[in-house]
RNA sequence: GCCAGUGUAGCUCAGUUGGCCAGAGCGACUGAUUUGUAAUCAGUUGGUCGGGGGUUCGAAUCCCUCCACUGGCUCCA
């Protein structure tokens, strides 16, 4: 007999050897019929696994984490095995399950598979699904398994294999195929009622870019087809919210072939609410200690040798700019640093000055692969919130702290509750992708951690995810379709104040090199307005929305009343607009409504007779009836910051 | 940069076994309607079919090439 603790605390003892399914079974029949894999001692396993020893026991379903990722990668085999009832010969990759869905990397030799040939392959795996076939384990040793993928000739599967210890190498099988796993999986087929491939994509093996690249499949699969729907609404939704529609219908900004790709244009609306978040900033960094300096965006080519840039970057970078004097040479400037590095230098500094904290909104031009540009997240030319503060070692952590505490400040004023702090750190395997000495490093690494362990801020740790001069934290959220983007950035720079030979006259009379802290809030204004359009699906807080309020006259005779009221609350800084169209009101409210502005002021005889506004909030209806100075005061109040 | 897909009017989209002057809805414009809380009616306008080259008697449709965009991969100071 073992012992069983189940995760309400209680004990169950059953007989060694018994399968997760059988405790399921001797519960519920409803629950047997639900539970799809089983965590034992915090691992997940097969529901027909033998467990053997005393372990902590908990059943998962559609609805834990676990249970869903089992189910997908359970999905990603179905695939696999229709593929390979399709397309007889075809190579595999991995195939896993992922935050919302499962893929498989497959060769396919010179068969090149197009979007129409998704559905037959669904057709396969339902009718493959409908057999309800087992997924069985098996535990093979390292040479029964090389030889039976050699004799498959499925060179992708022998090279992970190589990789496995001996004694460690299980195999899954389902109906007539089986592949090298380490499971779990679901106990058979026919739990898997609705599946949709969703794209096809390229992928390195093994993300190596000199390496061939397989024909990537995604998809996403329910137990039920209902479940099925709501995921594909949801998508939908989410598209909806994508800023790059928002952004055009809206009228924030555009691209243009002509202008470039990758470079935004910023309209007068999008403008209105970037110059808002500018000032917002702006301020709040005045009254931090911060000094707005403003450079050039162009700088010679040996300012960014010196600063190590072009060593590392040049080569993929906005090539030089030539000048009709030969050996002379610009770079487009791709970061503020060096430019600072030098206002720094350009006076001599005492241990009294620091910190020195010298902010600038600074538009800098990076080559990005054609490939990578995406709306505003992903661009050729953007203006970090940039500042970078010099100080002494013993005031590094302290001016972390300040720093990280300016970051939050801002999230939290623009509703952003949702995102990740991550530490990002060398990769140690791979030293030479960095510069510096290794007691910076340590110096630098340790104090990222502490300052965020007192922030208290929730982290996660990356290795090798580090810039090459330093290590950093990240901000980072997900956009509508849940792509993580890096906003805010905050990092430690040990290697520019030597490279650029930065000093400070220290109490001792002897000469120290200061410390910089390289930092960015939103990190770009693009970037950041592009994930902040799609958190608030266009609705922007009332403070940076273009048009806070717009006033609809009911008939034109109206018109004129309407500019009194519009000189009110102009008046007063609220940005307002009338609509003169010779429409009806339930023309001009609709049109108001689509373009998500906060306020409507119906305007009629009624208004007029008693110097009132009727007031109509987007997306709630009529809110009341109210004298002009009644509600310009409320209106003021409303777009006040502070205001969350 | 790589793989796959897409590109027709300001927007959303029809239109390919290659064949009359390339269509619709919305928008815009003009006129009528003077309107009370999510689309008034009528008329008019609008397109180098992404650019260039080629095949053909004939190309939006087939081929080549470049550009842009979309989904991934790689990259991201």
């Amino acid at each position: 007999m073992i012992k069983l603790t189940m995760p309400d605390g209680s004990i169950r003892e059953v007989a060694s050897g018994i399968t997760a399914y059988e405790v399921a079974k001797s519960i519920s029949h409803g629950l047997a019929k639900k539970v799809l894999s089983a965590e034992i001692n915090g691992e997940v396993w097969d529901l027909t696994r033998p467990i053997t020893n005393d372990s902590s026991f908990k059943l998962l379903t559609w609805d834990d984490d676990g249970g869903a990722s089992t189910f997908w990668h359970s999905s990603a085999h179905l695939l696999a095995e229709a593929l390979e009832n399709l397309y007889p010969g075809v190579k595999f990759g991995i195939g896993p399950s992922i935050d919302n869905g499962f893929y498989y990397d497959v060769d396919l030799g010179d068969y090149q598979l197009s979007p129409e040939d998704l559905p037959k392959i669904e057709k396969e795996m339902l009718s493959l699904a409908s057999q309800k076939n087992t997924y069985e384990r098996k535990e093979v040793s390292k040479k029964e398994a090389l030889a039976y993928f050699e004799e498959k000739g499925d060179e992708y599967k022998v090279e992970l294999l190589e990789d496995l210890q001996d004694g460690d190498i299980t195999f899954y099988s389902q109906g007539n195929f089986t592949d090298l796993c380490k499971g779990p999986h679901i106990p058979d087929t026919g739990k898997i009622k609705a599946i949709k491939l969703l794209n096809i994509a390229g992928a390195y093996w093994r993300g190596d870019e000199s390496r061939k690249q397989l024909t990537r499949i995604y998809g996403v699969s329910f137990p039920k087809k209902e479940a099925l729907n709501e995921h594909l609404e949801r998508l939908e939704e989410a598209k909806k919210r994508d800023h790059r529609k928002l952004g055009a219908e809206l009228g924030l900004f555009m691209f243009s072939e002509r202008v470039g790709a990758g470079l935004p244009i910023w309209l007068p609306k999008g403008e209105a609410l970037r110059r808002r978040l500018e000032d917002f900033l702006r301020e709040e960094q005045e009254r931090r200690g911060y000094q707005a300096v403003r450079t050039p965006h162009i700088g010679k080519k040996d300012l960014y040798e010196t600063s190590g840039h072009y060593a590392k970057y040049g080569e993929d970078s906005f090539q030089p700019i030539q000048t009709p004097k030969t050996d002379e040479e610009f770079l487009l400037k791709p970061m503020n640093c060096p430019h600072h590095c030098e206002i720094y230098a350009h006076l001599p500094h005492s241990y009294r000055d620091l910190p020195i904290r010298y902010a600038e909104f600074g538009t800098v031009y990076r080559y990005e692969q054609s490939g990578e540009l995406h709306g505003l997240t992903r661009v050729r030319s953007f203006t970090q919130d940039d500042a970078h503060v010099f100080c002494t070692a013993s005031q590094l952590k302290g001016e972390f702290l300040e720093v990280l505490d300016l970051t939050l400040y801002v999230f939290r004023a623009l509703g952003f509750e949702d995102f990740t702090a991550q530490i990002s750190l060398r990769d140690s395997e791979n030293p030479d992708k960095y510069i510096g000495s290794e007691s910076n490093w340590v110096a630098a690494e340790s104090a990222i951690i502490e300052a965020s362990k007192e922030a208290g801020i929730q982290t996660i740790t990356e290795y090798g995810e580090a810039a090459f001069y330093g290590p950093k934290l990240d901000f980072m959220v997900k956009d509508a379709l849940g792509r993580s983007w890096q906003l805010g950035t905050i990092q430690v720079d040990y290697n520019l104040p030597e490279r650029f030979d930065l000093t400070y006259i220290g109490e001792d009379n002897a000469k120290h090199r200061p410390i910089m802290i390289h930092r960015a809030p939103f990190g770009s204004f693009e970037r950041f307005i592009g994930v902040l359009t799609e958190h608030c699906a266009g609705k922007f807080p009332l403070w940076l929305t273009p048009t806070q309020i717009i006033l609809l006259p009911i008939s034109n005779v109206f018109n004129d009343y309407a500019k009194v009221v519009q000189s009110a609350l102009a008046k007063e800084g609220i940005r307002v607009e009338i609509d003169e169209r010779h429409e009806k009101i339930g023309r001009k409210i609709r049109d108001a409504e689509v373009n998500k502005i906060p306020y409507m002021a119906v305007l009629g005889e009624r208004e007029m007779k008693e110097n009132a506004v009727a007031i109509r909030q987007q997306g709630k209806g009529n809110i009341g009836t109210f004298s002009i100075e009644e509600w310009t005061k409320s209106m003021k109040k409303f777009a006040a910051i502070s205001q969350d």
